[in-house]
DNA sequence: CCAAACGTTAAAAAGTTTCTTAACATATTA
DNA sequence: TAATATGTTAAGAAACTTTTTAACGTTTGG
């Protein structure tokens, strides 16, 4: 039978799993996504595709968390339905690709940043601007709403780069302006 | 006695500041800053510099409140002390910048991300190594081996360009690469 | 066509976070 | 030095989120 070392290496690989796997969630927890959710992708990440089954057995949990779980990560648009072939179950896979990962999480919540802020200036500066021109409003507060019209115009500039960040990384120009360093040997 | 309106000014004013507070506070719930915090940040965006006191009257919430509250920001770097000539109480500031604002935030959140996985990913490729390394261990969970110590070493390529990212920003050089729109005429 | 499997929704329980009240330590000024 | 102001810490309460158990509808295979 041989391979004397088998039951301990199991647990080494998995433990070192488990490391990475910790560590994914706790710096996706940073971005506000949660724990339970970070540790399910980091899973999916190294385990490849996976059920809602054995989502439940590896982590423990209940299948509707696993997928109140899957479907955050849907949203975020870092997990994808996948089909195995012959199979009933349906199987759930995870982006791979961290560049592909930064690309879509971030782009999501920056554009939606800019668009939620434009549109709430739009509104507020169009309630000042009807102060600034009331000639029955003092001068003081005419004072006050020119200063807050001219905070918020100025944000827009920032939303406005924002919104170019955003399409420099869905276009991948990103990668031109700040190339990726080529990968080094595997020193296995 | 004149000004006929400013009572009624005043109300849209205050309606106006609120309406883009709300709008940062729910654009930072983004990225894991509470909304109360989210909230704090906004309103010392367009009020300039406060006190403690001067928060809890305009938020209607308790001084520990702001007081923990304005403790977060700062962690994010996004607010600083500041003096207020004369006067006893202390006063913070917002980081006013937005473009400083993204460089503070996103930089130190995404030095934190390549940081921890780097190490973890180290860690558990030492342990990996081993696995690889023993005879006793059978093909099979070695296979399962080089692949995790793969899958990890790829990894690797994307925390190194964050680190190049994360450079790019704090010397400002992401603006040459994305450069910020010139601001436009003050239409008021 | 029936029985089992699958995934989701709903309601309840558990856990966590945030907020407040109260107490405390430090600094200021009278 | 005493009294007050200021900011923080600690403990308890309230609110919110996450998780589980249970039930439901739909699909699939015998």
């Amino acid at each position: 039978m041989g391979y004397s070392s088998d039951e301990k290496a199991r647990e080494s690989l998995d433990h070192a799993k488990e490391i990475v796997v910790d560590s994914i969630a706790e710096t996706m927890d940073l971005y506000g996504v949660t724990r339970s959710a970070g540790t399910l992708y980091g899973t999916m990440y190294l385990e490849g595709d996976m059920t809602l089954d054995e989502m439940r057995e590896k982590l423990g949990m209940s299948k509707p968390s696993m997928s109140t779980g899957v479907k955050k990560l849907q949203e975020f648009n870092v997990v994808k339905k996948t089909f195995r072939k012959g199979k009933r179950k349906q199987t759930y896979v995870a982006e791979h690709d961290f560049f592909q990962f930064f690309s879509n999480f971030f782009t999501q919540k920056w554009e939606r940043e800019a668009k939620v802020n434009l549109h709430s200036i739009k509104e507020a500066q169009h309630i000042l601007s009807s102060i600034i021109q009331d000639d029955n409003v003092s001068p003081e507060l005419k004072e006050e709403a020119q200063e807050a019209y001219h905070i918020m115009e100025n944000s827009k500039t920032y939303y406005k780069w924002l919104n170019k960040l955003v399409e420099k990384i869905e276009t991948g120009e990103i990668f031109d302006l700040i190339p990726i360093d080529p990968e080094q040997e595997d020193k296995t």
